[in-house]
RNA sequence: GCCGGAGUGGCGGAAUGGCAGACGCGCACGACUCAAAAUCGUGUAUCGCAAGGUGUGAGGGUUCGAAUCCCUCCUCCGGCACCA
């Protein structure tokens, strides 16, 4: 009989629906649960590859566990508003329900022909009114808890979708959805205070078993850093502060910067003392219409203006310093206000060089101070001369005796500039004209002993970059060129070059690859200058002092609240009435759900309303409070709110007194395994790991993370290796493949491309898949060498396989462990004959990958189902081999093998491995010989 | 630029201190066939006729022994990026 998949994958699937084989009790007696959840979908119409990967691949590990001994639940759902539905039914004059109702109805169909595990009578759907009246619900908590607030801000609006975006929807100054591109606009949104819960987003990752790559996405994303405020006082009774993260710094401020959304900005113009106001107006209006993207492009050329007549003071030195406006500095970020420290920051450097402004050192970084007394030393002031030649390479001395590499140092003579003494040295020492063209803002500080005057030296070095003149020495004195041999190297060779730290920083500096210094990259101890009391302390410790006296720590981040305004129709209305007298008040909770109503037209305006704003039944209605006319909100809610709590219902999907009960979420919560896409990791992951924390935080769920493990699945490429898209006519349609090769065969191949746990991407191999039947069409055939007694050298592969599967699977790793089976099979066929009982074992192993032909040849022999029995038991004694091959390596290289018994004693292990090799030994002598038991056996040799 | 992940045959990958390339794909040859497909068998890292040598991005180190651990560098992928 020959494998008719078609034939048997249908009748296997109505047998398990008949049988509601894989309904979910809430408890099972002598079970542990185990939830396994994976992303819900959006019923976009049609299954991709994709959605095979996402669902039938952990259905593996979801049969795994149950026979295993687990209560799994498995659900499935639909994440079914957007704006897809409303797109299509704008395109094609349909109702989006329909729309979206018939897709799901399809779609359902589809997954339940991948043979898949889920328990549909959990289902869920963000569309039912019985979801969304629990997602209004979830949101007036937070709402009331003081979470939820209206805010009239800059906002992301996507001309083309005609609505407002999240920051996180937003990428690369693009749509998320259409890659339109994003522009700024001033809107009244609600907002979701996700920014009070940014600190335990952060620390709450250390403790959570996910991978680095998210954790780090997400700290990332939220961007904290630790910092402080400081208050400068401006014009005669005003305040700005400021957020630096180098406080050490502020000895160097030398000016301050406001973004141009800085409510001061408008404050400080109006003064009397202003005198370029309308300069200063014209600038902010013009940054203010940048898009987002034009901002981000324009990083390299600084812009801004000064404000005329007012300055600030530094409150450490008592300087007055200069006010700019410009946007560089970003108006949602610390407090939009910042103090410039040229000396040690490159943008405000850039921006003081272009501006003309002073640049003032406070950090030196100091080079092989550790074990000298500073006190009898013999100091200098130094130059570090960089020479660069007309195709860019530098040069470099290389000193003959000791052999290390400098640049050009020489000393500063009195009433000498650093510039000339660099043009002296150069000429001196190399016999080289050149001229200096560029002087470092900082001087680096380094000690060293010298050798020849057996004294120890400083050295205050300035470093200073010249061109060469020209192409020869002019003279070069004997002396010197007996001492040293210059050569000329690509700055980047120059900067790998084996020198010591300050050479290395000077030719940085000179070259201009760090433009100004501030950060500890190089290792080499820092310390502060001219700071008064706080001169020499190492830059960490002035970080605190200064602090402490001028300033208040204080931790900001990049993350932005979370606007959930959207201006569409086909979302969960926000359930929100606003009154004349009351203002806004939430909808009571009888009054739930706010239904979203049946109207004519689905076209947002543009105008920043939502198509529910035409609907005069809707809109009128009374004040919950009052009583008095008052209208409702009419934005809906962002897609992401919906499902951020999606994975609570499925614990109690019928409830209709709560979202879901207590007890029935304690029985599952925290979700065990959560496998989902890479794209999710900082939105609806964030967003969810928020909603949970803040329902903890109102005890409404038991736990303060939802998910205790989080999988990111790879990516299923096109058969050329691109990702599959229409345009590129590269797509799989897995139904067809379905219809050719059956469900077991796409299922299995999926599962065997590469390791499920490693975020990578496969191309889709038609061949591959074929290779993959031709496994399965081997195992059915293998039916026929089926006998009734033990094959017992199959023993050993039968319990060996069985090992290595039950570790593999848990840990995802779904290709070795159907390698095993592969080899397995090899084994059976060299065999010619399995025993009953064996194959039985095996056909149990096959079960989670290949559900219905694993069903189909248990059910020759057995009445009950395959995915009811327990996973095989691996037995030891199986394992046991009396004999061991022994690896025989000469000085690590592997030159022959022997077979011994286990466990034999050492001597005899090393006799027969001499024997074996002893070709390859003669004339050697052996110099130590390793014995690891029952593995290898070493020879060390010499002649 | 900062941070994270990763580099192994023609391809997907296996091996996390002990025989590099399991398993599969592809390819070559053979069997069956009038022929082809399917199937089965044999081979398949690389240089070399062979003996033998070389080989896990590059270079160095630790070790009896390194794909695996350490250092320096390169490349690719991902996150962030004028974030003070």
């Amino acid at each position: 009989m020959a494998y008719d998949h078609k034939k048997v994958e249908a009748k296997w699937q109505r047998f398990w629906e008949k049988n509601n084989i894989y309904t979910t009790a809430d408890k099972a007696p002598g079970k542990d649960n185990f939830y396994l959840l994976v992303e819900f979908p959006y019923p976009s119409g049609n299954l991709h590859v994709g959605h095979w990967y996402a669902f039938a691949v952990p259905d593996i590990l979801a049969r795994f566990e149950r026979m295993r001994g687990k209560n799994v639940m498995y659900p499935i759902g639909f994440d079914a508003f957007g704006l897809p539905a409303e797109n299509a039914a704008i395109k094609n004059k349909l109702n989006p329900r329909k729309w979206t109702e018939k897709n799901i109805a399809y779609m359902t169909k589809q997954i339940r022909s991948m043979g898949t595990s889920f328990d549909w009578s959990r289902k869920v759907s963000t569309i039912d009114p019985e979801y969304y009246k629990w997602t209004q619900w979830l949101f007036l908590q937070l709402y009331k808890k003081g979470l939820v607030y209206q805010k009239e801000t800059a906002v992301n609006w996507c001309p083309s979708c005609k609505t407002v975006l999240a920051n996180e929807q937003v990428v690369d100054g693009t749509c998320e959805r259409c890659g339109t591109e994003v522009i700024q606009k001033q809107m009244l949104q609600w907002n979701i205070k996700i920014t009070d819960y940014a600190d335990r987003l952060v620390d709450d990752l250390a403790d959570l078993d996910w991978p680095e790559q998210i954790k780090e996405s997400q700290r990332n994303w939220i961007g904290r850093s630790e910092g402080t405020e400081i208050d400068f006082k401006v014009g005669n009774n005003d305040t700005i502060r400021v957020f630096t993260t180098r406080p050490d710094t502020l000895f160097g401020v030398t000016y301050l910067v406001l973004a141009p959304e800085h409510p001061m900005v408008a404050q400080l113009c109006a003064s009397q003392t202003c005198t370029n106001r309308q300069e200063v107006l014209e600038y902010v209006k013009k940054a203010g219409k940048k898009t987002e993207l034009e901002r981000q492009q324009e990083t390299k050329e600084k812009t801004g203006v000064k404000l005329e007549g007012v300055s600030a003071v530094n409150p450490a030195t008592g300087e007055k310093i200069p006010l700019y406006v410009a946007d560089y500095v970003l108006g949602h970020y610390g407090t939009g206000a910042i103090m410039a420290v040229p000396a040690h920051d490159e943008r405000d450097y850039d921006f003081a060089k272009k501006f003309n402004l002073p640049v003032k050192q406070v950090v030196r970084p100091v080079f092989g101070a550790e074990n000298c007394g500073k006190g009898e030393m013999v100091f200098r002031e130094t130059v570090s001369a960089v020479v660069r030649r007309k195709d860019g390479s530098v040069m470099l001395l290389d000193w003959l005796q000791n052999k290390w590499t400098t640049t050009v140092i020489g000393g500063i003579e009195k009433d000498e500039s650093p510039e000339a003494a660099a043009e002296r040295e150069v000429l001196e020492e190399t016999g080289y004209k050149a001229k200096a063209v560029f002087i470092s803002p900082i001087a680096i500080e380094s000690y060293f002993y010298a050798d020849h005057k057996k004294e120890w030296r400083a050295r205050l070095d300035h470093p200073v970059l010249l061109e060469l003149l020209e192409d020869e020495p002019v003279s070069v004195a004997e002396e010197e060129v007996a001492k040293h041999k210059p050569f000329w190297v690509e700055p980047e060779k120059a900067l790998q070059t084996d020198m010591y730290g300050n050479n290395k920083l000077a030719i940085e500096l000179a070259l201009g690859k760090v433009r100004a210094y501030s950060d500890a990259r190089h290792d080499e101890r820092q310390v502060l200058v001219n700071c008064a009391e706080f001169d020499e302390l190492p830059v960490d410790e002035g970080r605190k002092k200064i602090t402490e006296k001028y300033g208040r720590a204080k931790k900001t981040y990049r993350l932005r609240d979370w606007i959930v305004s959207r201006q569409r129709y086909w979302g969960v209305p926000i359930p929100i009435i606003h009154c004349g007298h009351c203002g806004a008040q939430p909808v009571p909770d009888k009054d739930l759900p706010v239904k979203l109503p049946e109207v004519k037209d689905y076209l947002p305006e543009g105008s920043g309303k939502s198509p529910l704003a035409k609907k005069k039944a809707f809109v009128d209605t009374a004040c919950p409070r009052c009583g008095s006319k008052a209208i409702r909100e009419t934005d809906t809610l962002d897609t992401f709110v919906d499902s951020s709590w999606y994975f609570l219902r499925y614990t109690d999907p019928k409830n209709k007194k709560k979202f879901a009960d207590a007890k029935k979420m304690a029985k599952w919560m925290p979700v065990d395994l959560y496998s989902g896409g890479a794209e999710h990791t900082t939105m609806h992951l964030l967003y969810s790991r928020f909603w949970h924390k803040a329902l903890y935080d109102m005890k409404l769920v038991g736990e303060s993370e939802p998910y205790t493990r989080r999988m990111n699945r790879s990516l299923i490429l096109g058969p050329d290796g691109q990702k599959m898209s229409k345009s590129k006519g590269n797509v799989v349609d897995p139904d067809e493949v379905v219809r050719l090769l059956g469900a077991d065969t796409v299922r299995m191949y999926l599962a065997f491309i590469g390791p499920y746990n490693e975020v990578s991407s496969y191309p889709w191999n038609p061949d591959g898949v074929v290779g993959v039947r031709r496994f399965l069409e081997r195992v059915w055939r293998a039916q026929g060498v089926v006998v009734e007694e033990e094959i017992s050298t199959l023993n050993t592969p039968l319990h060996k396989m069985i090992q290595k599967m039950s570790e593999d699977i848990p840990l995802q790793k779904f290709n070795t462990a159907i390698s095993q089976m592969m080899i397995f099979l090899n084994a059976i066929e060299a065999a010619k004959a399995i025993g009953e009982a064996q194959w039985r074992e095996f056909l149990k192993l096959l079960a989670p990958f290949a559900p219905h032909m694993a069903e189909e040849l248990w059910s020759l022999k057995k009445k009950s189902s395959i995915h009811k029995e327990q996973w095989p038991v691996c037995e030891e004694r199986y394992l046991q081999e009396d004999e061991v091959v022994y690896a025989i390596q000469i000085n690590g290289k592997t030159r022959g093998e022997v077979r011994l018994p286990k466990d034999a004693d050492k001597g005899h292990i090393e006799k027969s491995a001499q024997e074996a090799v002893a070709a390859r030994l003669d004339g050697k002598k052996i110099l130590r010989t390793v014995v690891v038991p029952n593995r290898l056996v070493n020879f060390v040799v010499g002649d």
